[in-house]
DNA sequence: GCGACAG
DNA sequence: ATCTTGTCGC
């Protein structure tokens, strides 16, 4: 797919977060979300000493098959700071991206959303450079408090940062933690839920996720 | 000053 | 993220 050039890198803390409030104004909340999200593509990235593989993988929601993946070889663009872990992955997911060549209706990102300390996170980040409908999925909290969802598969509650409802805790399956949603660019929470849901049939983490993963390691192993 | 802190 | 053994549970 067609994504303009990344402009040049920030270096500095003080660089990401200056970029960080100028693109957060583009996050778009309000127009409709996908009509119907048939494909999703997974995100996830692989690191070893000061290298690190990015996969990019496209899952049919229905059928939970693979439709195309990518994987890109690459180096950290920035060094791991809460808050600012977009630029350290973002450089190679987007090219990983860049590289499909078919255009999937729902990005999935390993991190969060809106559910950041400046409403910016990584899905919000990836959502506004591509213009495509994208949601964040973690595995642990950045920021906002919750109540324990209830105990069965579906339960959730919303975390809440201040007064704002900034995402959920959903509990995937039965007797396992339960994740972080919250929304990106283009997409409701409800929306966002719905889907992660439909991706975890067996396991606490969406299948496109999964899969990502696996790739990712794979690919960084192989090299 | 003392924690908390996506991956 | 990654480094790591055994261990509890289905």
């Amino acid at each position: 797919m067609e994504i303009p050039d990344l402009p040049s890198w920030p270096t500095t803390v003080r660089e990401a977060e200056a970029v960080q409030d100028r693109l957060r104004s583009c996050v778009d909340l309000t127009s409709p979300g996908p009509e119907s999200v048939r494909t999703v593509a997974g995100l996830d990235v692989a690191y070893a000493e000061d290298r690190l593989a990015a996969a990019v993988v496209v899952l049919d929601v229905d059928r939970l098959e693979v439709v195309e993946e990518i994987v890109v070889r690459d180096r950290p663009s920035f060094p791991y700071v809460p808050g600012l872990f977009a630029f350290r992955e973002l450089p190679a997911l987007i090219e990983g991206l860049r590289r499909l060549s078919v255009t999937p209706d729902l990005l999935i990102c390993d991190g969060h959303g809106l559910a950041h300390p400046k409403r910016f996170g990584l899905a919000c980040h990836l959502g506004v450079l591509t213009g495509l409908p994208a949601i964040g999925v973690g595995k642990t909290r950045l920021v906002g408090a919750y109540d324990e969802p209830g105990a069965d598969r579906g339960s959730w509650s919303n975390v809440t940062d201040g007064d704002e409802v900034v995402g959920r805790a959903l509990r995937t399956q039965t007797g396992v933690r339960p994740i972080f949603v919250s929304v990106g660019h283009l997409t409701d929470l409800e929306t966002a839920c719905e889907v992660t849901l439909r991706l975890t049939p067996r396991y606490r983490l969406p299948e496109s996720t999964r899969r990502a993963d696996r790739l990712s390691r794979r690919a960084l192993a192989a090299s």
